[in-house]
DNA sequence: GATGAATGAGGGTTCATTCAT
DNA sequence: TATGAATGAACCCTCATTCAT
């Protein structure tokens, strides 16, 4: 087993000034992954871009897997959000409509930034695995589960868990795939196709 | 973009004594990727491992991406080859059994090497994307459009190179991560009850 | 056309630290260059000679090149000075003692330090050719241009930068020829002879 | 002090068959050397572009330096005939056409293989000075002091021997240098001009 | 706190040379 | 004799991290 690398911040950096500070590295760690790849991403280079000294890098994260993982969380955070604000939206909508809307919702979230999202994907080796730092947050399946749980009556599920399981982890890969892996095939219009297909895909399932 | 990498083998190799030692370089590497991870896996000590020289190791292999790439490669072979058996037994079969044992395939394919499928997937920088060195070859995706024309009056399909796509690409999320991430909570009788589910989701879409 | 190195230094280096490690580093380099040659001279051993380690020595020089076109300049610097210094003090001389003491100052040049001036001569693969890491700077030409410019009436000159050209070539030949490849027949005797051999030469070609 | 490198060729190949390999061999070093510089010339690829395998070279060459070596001679060989020639030619003229045709026969020579020439002149490391793998052979001064000392009464040299090193000195630096570095800025026409100045530098010196 | 010069282990790669076939 | 696979020391260079200022 390699060696269990640090991947919490260091400080809480509650004053303004270091607050400032810790965002800087974590734009300029995105932008550096984005740009150059996950190999490339060295702390000096990070520190220069961020307009920082390498020493007060080190001052707000313990090592590059943190800063890295400071990325993998703020974008799961603003991916989750539009999951979770989706979620929200569609309490009161029959199924169909609502699965069609988080579809959508999921692509919405894997084009945020879908560059960034390619390489914390792709090319980030992933430490302490099932932690908050995946892409696949479990928070997700929480959410998904609850989702299902608050309309059993409509829906014929045995194993909601499992259910949450299945459609999560389909509708999941099939935005991630359409948009990093095939957005050359996919225009707008497809976008659509496939929304459909995902809808179709996971209501007869639940159904 | 960052300079493309040389990932095909510098010599084929025929005679017996250099396919040995292909062999034992590209078994060194599986190896090494599973025990320490891609960022371990440095050029010497896969020669070390594979008890040839770095020199040797050089006269095959252009460099790392190389070997990996070969890596990635025979274990796509592995796995395609179930997959293919698969498809060819299920030909005469209905539906409903054709599918519950395409996706037992699958999770068998997934388990082969579950460790070494795990490092190739998440912690070996894809390059050359769309290429045959990727984990989900589009082979796999031909093959399935096959099998889903040859079926075309069971099934209720409009665009079959989509539907296609939502398949393969819903099963192989589910085996994977039920294979790689949950095999903690998934006991074979889980295992069954995925592949139920999974079923279940592919055969309603398509039908 | 080889890629063309960089022998540009990475910093300037005006603190005294910095100032300080450069030196050292290039001070180590024409040692060892010396003692072993262009071929033994690598970055490990000269940072190590410096006593410094080799990512300060990249730190402040791109690579080998850089290092080595470093000394070259400083030593060019060095013959040069002793060139100016005597076309300053022969400036109201007769022109066959101004001659005389050009030929003695070139020899002073080339003894400052033979044997480092001869692995830069002989072992030093030439790159960037005609930049000031040349051995034979256009300094010299222009210098003795002026020279001959300024004393016009005393010769009979055509093509002034054609004469400068053919006196600079000349005298640095010989006194390099002398100094380097028959030192151990040359003693400071035949020094002088050589002097005056190279001082009629010249003078009775400008006359 | 660096080792010093076993220069001389193995054997003397006599036979046809060797004799063959062996200019294979001392070709394709000049070649590798003209197109891509001393540093890229490895024996695997000298041998490679000779057609003969890595093993024979060892067979007939001790090292890569003895390679160089012979490639220098070769060079010299013919660089050397130019001159023996020029001066059988000249052995009648009057002392103003003789050197005039001896300075023409000196660009003659270096313009034999111009890139070949700077290379073993700028990129080579000399090993073993004094021996005849330098690229200014003693036999110049020689043939240049029977030169002088068969023209005793029409000259006054009071050292032959130095009087020659005058002279060869800088015609070879003349001609090296205008054919070398300054070809950019020289024409046929300019040639013709330098030729003149060297024969006014050298005869005015001898008379 | 902040800085950035310094560190040095270790990575990828080459190549002169050998030797079993 | 010829071959060319194999060797491995040595090279150049990077980068996470530290610490004196």
């Amino acid at each position: 087993m390699a060696r269990k690398a640090q991947t919490k911040p260091r400080k809480h950096a509650s004053q303004t000034r270091s607050r400032a500070t810790v965002d800087a590295l974590i734009e300029a760690t995105a932008r550096i992954l984005v740009k150059d790849g996950f190999d490339k991403a060295s702390t000096n280079r990070i520190a220069e871009k961020a307009g920082v000294s390498v020493g007060s890098l080190y001052q707000y994260f313990p090592g590059k897997e943190a800063l890295v993982a400071a990325v993998m969380k703020r974008h799961n955070r603003e991916l989750m959000q539009v999951m979770r604000d989706s979620l929200a939206a569609v309490e009161k909508l029959p199924i169909e409509l609502a699965v069609r809307e988080l579809v959508a919702a999921a692509i919405r979230g894997h084009r945020i930034d879908p560059e960034l999202h390619r390489v914390l994907a792709e090319q980030t080796p992933r430490t302490n695995r099932l932690e908050d730092t995946d892409i696949l947050n479990p928070e997700a399946y929480a959410l998904f589960t609850a989702f299902l749980e608050a309309r059993g009556d409509e829906l014929r599920v045995a194993d909601t868990a499992l259910a949450a399981f299945v459609c999560v982890t389909s509708i999941e890969a099939l935005t991630h795939n359409a948009v990093l892996h095939h957005s050359a095939s996919f225009t707008d219009e497809t976008f659509e196709a496939l929304a459909d297909e995902a809808t179709r895909l996971v209501v007869r399932y639940l159904r």
